[in-house]
DNA sequence: TAATTCACGACAAGTTGAGTCAAGATTCTA
DNA sequence: TAGAATCTTGACTCAACTTGTCGTGAATTA
């Protein structure tokens, strides 16, 4: 598995986070209750998204969450680094292609190409994007979310 | 990351073993060497190659290890799910597309078009192939490989 | 029989994942 | 100013995985 749920709950933050813009902080319980993230392991990432800018945080009564940018100037490919740490797909990347390293590897190649595409693909959607795919299924899932 | 070292280390036998076909059993120690793997940590890799019907082995002086198939007819997916597990890059793309697991999840969409180009390239990139790049390349590896 | 080579399982140290929990800081409201 | 509501932070845990090492035993050949 190339992301962990960090990955996975964070983006779910942050998704949560757009769909109420305009509304005030948003607190941590109601991230996690709609979500459906275990409320103290929550306060981890949204600490990560903090540092990097992605949110900022209020404290008491009324406190709570809120997106720090415009929706659609955060990309999932930046989030993704900030809470997993750098998603290359196997160690040989990394290596200057051409180099001896590279080359006992034996795949580099193929996954130089994968990994081109996946940053292309990630750097190019945005939380606004997610918002938008979610709201098209609005009507399927609005139960799941339980706005 | 999604491989860890066994994936690497056990395309980088297979490929040795390719390299050596036609001349008998290729033994353990040469494969480490000319890798550069941990010996016996190249045993287990061996081992689940052998058990999932990618390679033969015969023990005694003389022994070692042969490719059962043609080297055309092994996909790097193959090999790699043999070592590694499945690659799927987050859990929800396993879930049912539509169903409210993969809809909590946000990213599903995005992750299941890059997979399935993820399992296009590897399932269409033999062991052949990953042979005949390094031949091209041979000239300026050639100390590397130390063969 | 001795030497060579693989086969298999036990063991282990270190890292990461996935949380939980408690003490503390901040802010609002009464 | 007291108390309640919220976030902040760090310590801690438990299990799984990674990346090996080692030792014993089995098969084969000379």
């Amino acid at each position: 598995m190339l992301l962990s749920t960090k990955g996975d709950y964070g983006v779910r933050a942050l998704i949560d986070l757009a769909k109420h813009v305009g509304e005030g902080p948003v607190q941590r319980a109601e991230i996690a209750r709609r979500r459906q993230i275990p409320e103290s392991y929550l306060d981890h990432l949204l600490a990560q998204l903090r540092r990097d800018g992605y949110l900022r945080s209020t404290r008491g009564p009324g406190g709570g969450h809120e997106l720090a940018k415009a929706s659609d100037e955060i990309t999932l490919l930046e989030v993704l680094e900030s809470l997993e740490g750098s998603l290359v797909p196997i160690e040989c990347v990394n290596e200057e292609p051409g180099s001896a390293a590279g080359a006992l590897c034996g795949q580099q190649w193929v996954w130089q190409d994968i990994y081109t595409l996946m940053l292309e693909r990630l750097g190019g959607t945005t939380i606004a994007d997610l918002v938008e795919h979610e709201n098209q299924h609005e009507q399927r899932f609005a139960a799941t979310y339980k706005i």
